[in-house]
DNA sequence: CTTACGATGTATGCAGCGTTCACATTAAGG
DNA sequence: CCTTAATGTGAACGCTGCATACATCGTAAG
């Protein structure tokens, strides 16, 4: 099944739909990623993509929840489960070098809005929702665990946008770096501070 | 000049596509904002738009430059010139609020790959950017503004986007300002660690 | 072995889009 | 009044998403 002889049955289009999706979205933005491009580059006629993708918004939801994969294997590629200040910046930097890495591809994750149809993304988001949740909760554990999350996931996710429109500078990823480290260990000087707040 | 018969120049074209691309983009999202659509909007051919934009992205510019200057009347109106965390807080959740409002106009202004080209909308970005600082350095003169600056506006602008992706509870206009509040406050407690952050 | 069937890819066609170009109309100034 | 530059029109090109009807193929029952 996996081997196509590539006559007329192509084998596994879905997955070759996604990885020219994912080149497309590299090479020209997400302005080029268009589901006749896909099928050029899938060798494939302009309509068949249709066979495994409702629409193009589903092919997006598709490459979107890919990314939210990824971003959580980055996370937590970049360290395991933190729990000092600064074993979270580190996280904090992976997440924001993640975005200026594959703009585009965030873009798509984030910039766009997101249709709660497609279960796939979905259950890619709550993941990484919950991803944040359980560091936070292991760091933190006196702290209001909800609204800690929410503080730190807003103050990283805001950092990548303003990076990524170039609102801040990003000259060297060394600087990117300590722009990061330098927000998040201001958030976590004063977690004693944070219990209080609202549920 | 103002006063347009009708008939066959229409007096100010250029501020009718304005007025229909921001019309077009409450309505139907910023997929409806087509230049063929701006341009029945404002009953006139469909090339019309061309005499005063140079192409789509030329007005998409002019409308987020429109969008920069309407936050910051929205932010200064939510107070003058904040200094204690409560009314910086205030501020906070006017950003969030305009952009919970106006979601389409919000991501045209952020989400959408930004040309440094338009100068009209450079001037808009960067103009916020002072406020943001002047704000800062008004409320935490001994604070490394730069870092601070950064550190709110990015928790802010998260904060924004969370939302209007729906990654967090907003259920009531209420709620969401109490997360903005509890986040702003959680950064601001703890201000005197601040100052030896790089620059 | 044959045959029918469901899954997959193709061909065609429509409407809308951005953009260009040649042309029409008009307001403004010498 | 007549020229000129600015402004709006119309047709046309290639691209897009998408719906529909058709072709091809693996497969499994008879």
């Amino acid at each position: 099944m996996s081997q196509a002889g590539g006559t007329y049955h192509h084998g596994d289009l879905r997955a070759a739909c996604l990885r020219a999706a994912r080149e497309l979205l590299e090479e020209d933005g997400s302005a080029g990623l268009s589901l006749r491009a896909v099928a050029r580059r899938a060798g494939v006629s302009a309509t068949a993509p249709y066979r495994h993708y409702a629409d193009r918004d589903a092919l997006v939801s598709a490459v979107a929840a890919q990314g939210y994969r990824e971003l959580a294997a980055y996370l937590a590629a970049a360290h395991p489960s933190p729990t000092t200040p600064d074993e979270l910046a580190a996280v904090a930097v992976a997440y924001v070098r993640f975005a200026l890495e594959r703009p585009a591809l965030f873009r798509v994750m984030f910039a766009e809005p997101c249709d709660p149809n497609s279960e796939e993304r979905v259950a890619a988001t709550t993941a990484i929702s919950e991803y944040v949740r359980g560091i936070v909760r292991g760091a933190f554990p006196g702290a209001d665990t909800e609204a800690l999350s929410t503080t730190v996931w807003a103050l990283v996710h805001g950092l990548a946008f303003l990076h990524l429109d170039g609102k801040l500078d990003t000259s060297t990823p060394d600087v990117v770096a300590d722009q990061v480290r330098t927000a998040v260990h201001a958030l976590f000087t004063a977690p004693a501070a944070l219990p209080r707040a609202r549920a």
